[in-house]
DNA sequence: TTGGCAATGTGTGCTAAGTACATATTATAA
DNA sequence: TTATAATATGTACTTAGCACACATTGCCAA
């Protein structure tokens, strides 16, 4: 970055940006939610005649008044009205072609939401939920983008409580376990499942149990107070109208 | 990324990118070497007034015509003349005023040289290597780039053979075992040490000795071949003259 | 009302890895 | 020749992971 100062200046003295500021920046969110014992993304379709009936991961350009890792707070508050969201920055994407309109490079956020939330407004009705296990392509690198942060959720959920972030408040440690398999895709073993996560001390059993399900209802937990929020939108007041 | 679309044509329309391509996008490079039992990073002396008599790590702007991955490897072509290195993108860092010139995007990507290599030729005399246990301050925001890059190292170096690519082709278990705790900061039990490194199968005894050492020489190992080069520049023939 | 079913809930033993720790061996140097 | 400082190796304990079996509870249909 020595080298800027010279740039920049130039490039102000010739009142122009194109020689030096020619490389647009993004971000794209890979928006995880979980329904119906499924893990799922938000998509919407793809308005670029090359990626005809392609969908696309939600993206914006970043702004020039705005931190960069306030872009996806932004654009997911834009298009699903919710504010209080756990983001995670996973890789950057710069390769020359990846965008057809031009060069564009575009830093990958992955997001936990919970799907049952009321507060979920979708602004579009080109927007909707795909279950992750049945996308085979997606618009420009987005199925790339997809799969480098799914690897990085697999990675995060088996250590760190963020996982909490895709359920409701109250949970069976069967709907937890669920919500594991459909992450990492495989089965877990019941017992051994309960024993790791007792282990962990994440949870408080809230003495209540089930109710309408067609079976023997089962105990409900949830998250200890002091792990909620774990790395989530500290940022969210800053999007206050 | 939907919108770019009419941004861009926006843009060109008006044949100026002053509105939307006003971000600069840059790499950043944390050198990791090894050397006198210290963890080591390459630094170079800002030339900026805001940061007189700090150092700054390497880096440079991603030009129009290369991918954005291609840009550190090219940094670091030009400063050390080393082709052959090992780089793992680690985090993209936007902040609005983290350069004081302007509006600047950084990739930090953080890379392993050997020291010791005949290449290494370093092409500015203001290019140093640091003990990175003895950085308090660095100028703009690399110390927080320099303190993500290790903590990234940390976590690899204890799963992935990666650690070889700071060390000759022939080292003793001590030799790495000293690099392992300079990494980690901390000191590691011999014997424990040596059954994990066992464990790991990652090495071939060579059936030699150390030589010139001024106590009792210890068995010479190396990384077994296939495990060589692993994730390592395999875009270095691109920077072919 | 009762018995089968399907799910919840718990325990045990094996294996592998991690950790704390002790002693023998070898080359150097005084 | 002997002391020293490093290499080299082994053992017991603890912990986590994994395979696996049985008892309990509530629903629902006969």
């Amino acid at each position: 970055m020595q080298k800027l100062v010279q740039l920049k200046t130039a490039a102000i003295e010739k009142s122009s940006h194109l020689e030096y500021f020619n490389i647009a920046v993004s971000v794209d969110c890979v928006i995880f939610g979980y329904d119906d014992k499924h893990l799922k993304v938000l998509l919407i379709k793809s308005d670029l005649a090359e990626f005809d009936g392609l969908y696309s991961l939600l993206g914006d350009l970043v702004r020039p008044d705005e931190d960069m890792e306030d872009a996806p707070y932004r654009v997911l508050q834009e298009r699903t009205g919710l504010r209080d969201v756990y983001l995670e920055q996973v890789q950057t994407f710069g390769n020359i072609g990846r965008h057809p309109s031009g060069r564009v490079i575009t830093t990958a956020y992955y997001s936990l939401v919970n799907t049952k939330s009321h507060k979920l407004q979708l602004t579009d009705n080109e927007l909707h939920w795909h279950n992750v296990d049945e996308i085979e392509s997606l618009a420009f690198d987005h199925k790339l983008i997809l799969d480098s942060c799914l690897q990085r959720l697999r990675e995060k959920v088996l250590e760190h409580p963020v996982i909490f972030n895709l359920l409701p408040d109250k949970f069976s440690l069967r709907e937890l376990q669920d919500l594991y398999e459909a992450i990492l895709g495989f089965e877990l073993d019941r017992r051994n499942f309960r024993k790791r996560i007792t282990l962990k001390n994440w949870l408080v059993d809230l003495n209540e149990m089930e109710e309408d399900v067609p079976h023997r209802p089962g105990k409900l937990y949830k998250l200890k107070s002091q792990l909620r929020n774990s790395g989530k939108a500290i940022r969210a007041e800053k999007l206050a109208v």
